[in-house]
RNA sequence: CGGGGUGUAGCGCAGCUUGGUAGCGCGCUUGACUGGGGGUCAAGAGGUCGCAGGUUCAAAUCCUGUCACCCCGACCA
């Protein structure tokens, strides 16, 4: 039976769209639900999810946040109280007006019990969150308050792909409270830096730092925040935001405090978070055409051993020699926790398992038979390295260097990934050459666009309609203005005028 | 929300034009041979053909409606 020569088809190159959709299918992370727009998370990528978690989780608090947990259900009349935030989210909420269901005679449920005041499943909690803080902050010294919640939230999209846009989402959103605007603009950068920290540390995934312009920006914000990072396929993802609220959303819950003059002020806020789109960011980021890259510091497991049992052996012996070698990477640290392995001895035909777990994207995969055993060592291979690329590895030797070993897959995917970005990074000193960049050389009707184009650097001193318009030419946007890259004044090829920086241009997802 | 496409076994598909109650590959189960990259052979299990109406002696097939998914747009903090 001759199978295509790549795990994943159709390749990135064939149509990416479908490769990702297949890529989550066969590393077994998620499926399409019942419910519209919906995902079913399984084990496989809730566990990428969850590491990812465990590590913000640690960067929150080490930051001086504690976690809290709000209601689902939100009033609808504190949703209206802040005109801009209405406005951002009304189109795409979920509203509950019913508290029961009454039996039909031919068994059929219908809602009854009407709310006196519809609830909106919260799409973000500002407005939630923001009632408690009135609450809870009375004076100075309540201050600053930082708090974030684990949640899920619900935003009725149109057009849902697995992770990356769905009607559910699982995410973080922190919300804090301080005495003055410096305090919460230094608050909103902190957490911009721990996303891109944990961006580039733990997913391994470069990402640029920057503001969002006007068009771009959080209802209801003063400035948002973002990191964007380069897909395979050249498009932007968003994958984190931080927003600094001013004291728009103090004004609107009342989160007032007395200063030490006894003033009564109104707080400065922020509001920041990421959500399961991050996996999807992974995805994209590291997998290839056959499945999935894991970067080992969210991989759930980082070493797969696959004993060889041939039936004329000693089973038994090959396998205390695995749960041996298990037991002693177990023992090993990496990243501050104990090494994940598995010893994968279910009775499947070997192929097939090394497939699987090629596909689910385990960094290190050890193949492991008599011969290795009479020689004392594991034959290994690495999944970011190609699939011929196997070596047999002396037993102690790969105990200990494996921690470095997985640093340096670490480091590999990351600086690829970098050099993706490099490569299809372009500064651009005219319109003429922006269309360029940005036009596909091949376009059919109603089929998937072939990548193209990347990240354009442009100066800027646009309009919004300028950008409406790049936009509605091009499907281009400015994903961010960068926050910390060296950017000399000069002229915006659009119009003319002179310009401060470069911004970041990308089609995005 | 507009345009296009697709819904038939877990996955991928054929059958539909020319109606006669369902088939292929992979996967799955059992057994044997195997076993260092998706192996071979044999025997099996599995489908109210997305859903609801209609036409007909008879519908996967024709008609109407509807839902879901995918692609291209619009929209999307």
């Amino acid at each position: 039976m001759s199978k295509p020569s790549t795990a994943i088809t159709p390749t990135r190159s064939e149509n990416y769209a479908e490769w990702y959709q297949q890529v989550v299918r066969a590393a077994d992370m998620a499926e399409t639900s019942p419910v519209r727009g919906c995902m079913v998370i399984k084990p496989w990528g809730y566990a990428i999810w969850e590491n990812m978690q465990s590590i913000l989780d640690g960067m929150f608090k080490e930051t001086g946040h504690q976690n809290a947990y709000f209601p689902l259900f939100i009033p609808l009349s504190f949703l209206e109280k802040e005109a801009e935030h209405v406005e951002g989210f009304a189109k795409e909420c979920a509203v509950v007006t019913h508290h029961r269901l009454e039996a039909t005679p031919d068994g059929r449920l219908v809602p009854a019990g009407e709310l006196e005041e519809p609830l909106v499943v919260r799409p973000t909690s500002e407005t939630i969150i923001g009632a408690s803080f009135a609450k809870w902050i009375q004076s100075y010294r309540d201050l600053p308050l930082k708090i974030n919640q684990w949640a899920n939230v619900v935003r009725w999209e149109m057009r849902t792909r697995l992770f990356l846009r769905t009607a559910e989402f699982l995410w973080q959103e922190g919300h804090t409270a301080h005495a003055t605007s410096e305090e919460a603009v230094e608050e909103t950068m902190q957490m911009l830096d721990v996303y891109a920290t944990f961006a580039e540390d733990s997913m391994a995934m470069p990402v640029i730092r920057g503001e969002k312009t006007e068009g771009e920006r959080f209802p209801g914000a003063v400035h948002t925040y973002s990191i964007e990072a380069m897909m395979q396929d050249r498009k932007a993802l968003q994958s984190g935001t931080s927003h600094f609220l001013g004291q728009n959303f103090s004004r609107a819950a009342q989160i007032q405090f007395l200063d030490e003059q006894g003033q009564q002020e109104l707080a400065w806020t922020t509001s920041w978070g990421v959500s399961t789109r991050l996996v999807g960011g992974l995805i994209m980021t590291h997998a290839d055409d056959d499945g999935l890259v894991l970067p080992p510091k969210l991989a759930p497991i980082h070493v797969v051993i696959i004993p060889i049992v041939h039936k004329a052996d000693d089973p038994d012996a090959i396998m205390r020699y695995c749960n041996s070698i298990a037991a002693e990477l177990s023992a090993t640290r990496f990243d501050d926790r104990p090494i994940r392995v598995e010893v994968d001895d279910r009775d499947i035909r070997g192929g097939d398992k090394a497939w699987q777990w090629i596909k689910r994207g385990v960094p290190i995969r050890l193949e492991v038979g008599p011969r290795d055993m009479a020689d004392d060592a594991v034959f290994m291979a690495r999944r970011d390295k190609g699939l011929k690329e196997k070596s047999g590895v002396p037993r102690q030797q790969f105990i200990e260097t494996i921690t470095d070993l997985l640093q340096e897959i670490q480091d590999s995917i990351y600086a690829r990934a970098l050099e993706f970005r490099q490569a299809h990074t372009r500064t651009i000193d005219s319109k003429e050459e922006f269309y360029e960049f940005f036009t596909p050389e091949h376009r059919e009707e109603n089929k998937p666009v072939p990548a193209h184009g990347g990240f354009a650097l442009t100066h800027f001193n646009g309009s919004v309609e300028l950008e409406d318009q790049i936009a509605k030419d091009l499907a281009v946007t400015v994903r961010c203005i960068p926050t910390e890259m060296e950017s000399e004044p000069g002229t915006c090829p659009f119009t003319g005028q002179p310009s401060p920086q470069r911004v970041v241009w990308a089609k995005s997802y």
